[in-house]
DNA sequence: ACTTGTTTAAAACAGGTGTTTAGTATCGTG
DNA sequence: CACGATACTAAACACCTGTTTTAAACAAGT
């Protein structure tokens, strides 16, 4: 039976992380406990603490986050800028809401980002830095050298990790508003749309900086879904 | 002593909300009750329940919202939509981050729209629904009738949103990311910077639907800081 | 069998939680 | 003044919090 049994320390951080995601750091050991089917003593034998518990959930978040949707290596071909941005802008929206499997650690890091708690801060700049150290190279190549002033690049990085944070955070608020954005609540057409609005900024500052535009209308530039095959979201 | 001495129970809300904004609900009584300097008892002989004294807070935040930064009403004189949108933009982003008086209610409202509890959604939908709807006005006037698809008009209204709802939840990212923002921190810069990419964005779809752009190029078409001389920003 | 070290659980613990009670001061009105 | 209503508090209350203790179960080594 060790097939399908884990260990307790991660069946604990496994039902605490969800746990804590949906009720936050005031979730009680023995809510956890319960849940997880363990004693209450449980967590300080393992962890020691709660707040260290409480750590070790948002590290596994951390690491799942970036195993499960990895922003994609493109140094070998030589792809288009804006083929490029299309696919991380893809793997970004379904990290934000992966279905199926246990979206918990999402959850839990944006929780943690927009009220970071004592110890926690350095482990998630660490784990965002990287990837947005990427997408702002990826939007300086999509302007191209002429326009690519930092101004310029933070200006519309910046707009997209907004909207791309706007797809979890902005929940609620599309509910309550009455915006039922049925037709954008699927990762990829969410991601496309963000997309399209950027290349076309991109198109029309080249044009207003009395630069040849691109030659094709920006709907036409983006490849189709069959292109961007995620290959990494049926792992078990 | 009646001038600046104002009842408990507003004595109460006042400190309340600001602990519960930054503590979430989670504050103890005992914690508000020191701060406001009653006795713990106070609460529950003033409102009954601590959830309704929150409940109380997250409503006198809503009062606030729109009685310190109301959304002009525009019917009167003829004023382009370019510059409604400005002027809509700039009261949002001075509400996001109203500085000098307290802005606890801020906070308190993004808690709760971030993560609602219980009894206070209809509230908040109520108090937002209605702001949205004259944006989404606005939006719709901007793109014109030829443009003004239901597609497209909800794709901006949301993007604006995002954006808007970015500058106080992505505080505490920027700062991990290393973005430092500091030339947009300011509120009507941040609004400027959105109401040029959105001005940018109807432009060219005007453009690319064979109609014809507008005149002068977008950056001239922004009145200066000087014309939108928030009306209510002073009040004691 | 005996020991040794590792896991686990039931119970106890000290402190914090929201709430209630009983009582006191204060004020306006007859 | 007496009276009742209101505003407020200190103390007590029942419950919940994270943690520790005690002891039992178990595996492995000798």
């Amino acid at each position: 039976m060790e097939t399908e049994e884990q260990s307790r320390t991660e069946k604990l951080i496994e039902v605490a992380g969800e746990i804590f995601a949906t009720k936050g750091r005031s979730a009680t050991v023995r809510e956890i406990c319960s849940a997880a089917g363990v004693s209450v003593a449980a967590i300080n034998y393992h962890f020691g603490d709660k707040n260290q518990l409480y750590v070790q959930c948002v590290r596994t978040a951390c690491e799942r986050k970036q195993k499960l949707f990895p922003l994609p290596e493109m140094d070998k071909e030589p792809v288009s800028p804006e083929a490029i941005l299309q696919i991380f802008l893809r793997t970004i929206t379904q990290r934000l809401l992966a279905k199926g499997l246990q979206p918990w650690h999402n959850t839990l890091l944006l929780r943690e980002v927009l009220s970071p708690t004592d110890g926690v801060a350095e482990m998630l700049s660490e784990a965002f830095r990287k990837d947005f150290g990427r997408m702002d190279a990826v939007v300086g190549a999509l302007l191209g050298e002429s326009l690519n002033t930092p101004e310029r690049r933070t200006e519309l990085t910046t707009q997209i990790i907004a909207r791309c944070m706007f797809l979890r955070t902005g929940k609620n608020m599309r509910s309550m508003v009455g915006l039922d954005m049925t037709q954008n609540e699927e990762p990829e057409q969410y991601a496309d749309s963000i997309c399209q609005s950027v290349l076309l900024q991109v198109n029309a500052l080249r044009a207003a900086h009395q630069q040849a535009p691109l030659p094709c209308p920006v709907s036409a530039r983006l490849p189709q879904s069959s292109t961007v095959e995620n290959s990494q979201t049926n792992l078990n």
